[in-house]
DNA sequence: TAATAATTATATTAAAAGCTTAAATGCATA
DNA sequence: TATGCATTTAAGCTTTTAATATAATTATTA
């Protein structure tokens, strides 16, 4: 277990461990969302969505595209995806 | 995904998610050690050492057992030991 | 050009996170 | 009981950074 690797992990932990910044991600666990879509299940600002996105990009977890003038959020990193599950198994027994 | 399970996984989450703890816990993944031990493989204090304990032990996360004037801790919550060999699988491919 | 979606910039506040140092507790043994 | 070792606790300090609000800006569409 090298020191790097621990730095680098405890660095995505990070990023996951805010409420607002997880939700996101366990609303993308499916399916992508826009900004605004997020907006609204997460009750905040856009400017306020935007910056937790943000600090999710810049670690590689999101990623997104665009279509018109809406931005379409979605998770990249599979490892992601699969770490999010277990936590749901773990955490989460009813799974709703 | 009820707002209240979110709340308690992203304090778990922020909880695991300093170097120093993550590492304890990693360490404690296969056997139970004392604050020496762990002092010795996290470069720090035993004050330091002793801190980040409390804060994983506020949390559930691990225990400890006293035998004559050693503390011998370990993790207590089954989640987090399957929580962490996922994400060693994940994110560190070699595995060491 | 007007309207909508999203981003960025800025500032502010709070807080709180982390570490150091030193003192205190607890246990064992001489 | 006195001494030494392991650990905890307390206090303080520094820094930082985390989170949000607000307002301005970009980009796209119509």
């Amino acid at each position: 277990m090298k020191d790097d690797q621990i730095d680098a992990m405890s660095k995505i932990l990070k990023s996951m461990s805010h409420p607002i910044r997880l939700k996101i991600l366990c609303l993308l666990q499916d399916k992508e969302l826009s900004v605004g879509d997020i907006r609204d299940q997460v009750e905040t600002t856009n400017a306020n969505v935007s910056q937790h996105l943000n600090i999710l990009r810049s670690q590689g977890i999101i990623d997104y595209r665009k279509d018109a003038n809406f931005i379409y959020n979605r998770i990249t990193d599979k490892r992601i995806l699969e770490l999010i599950q277990t936590m749901r198994k773990l955490f989460c027994p009813t799974f709703d």
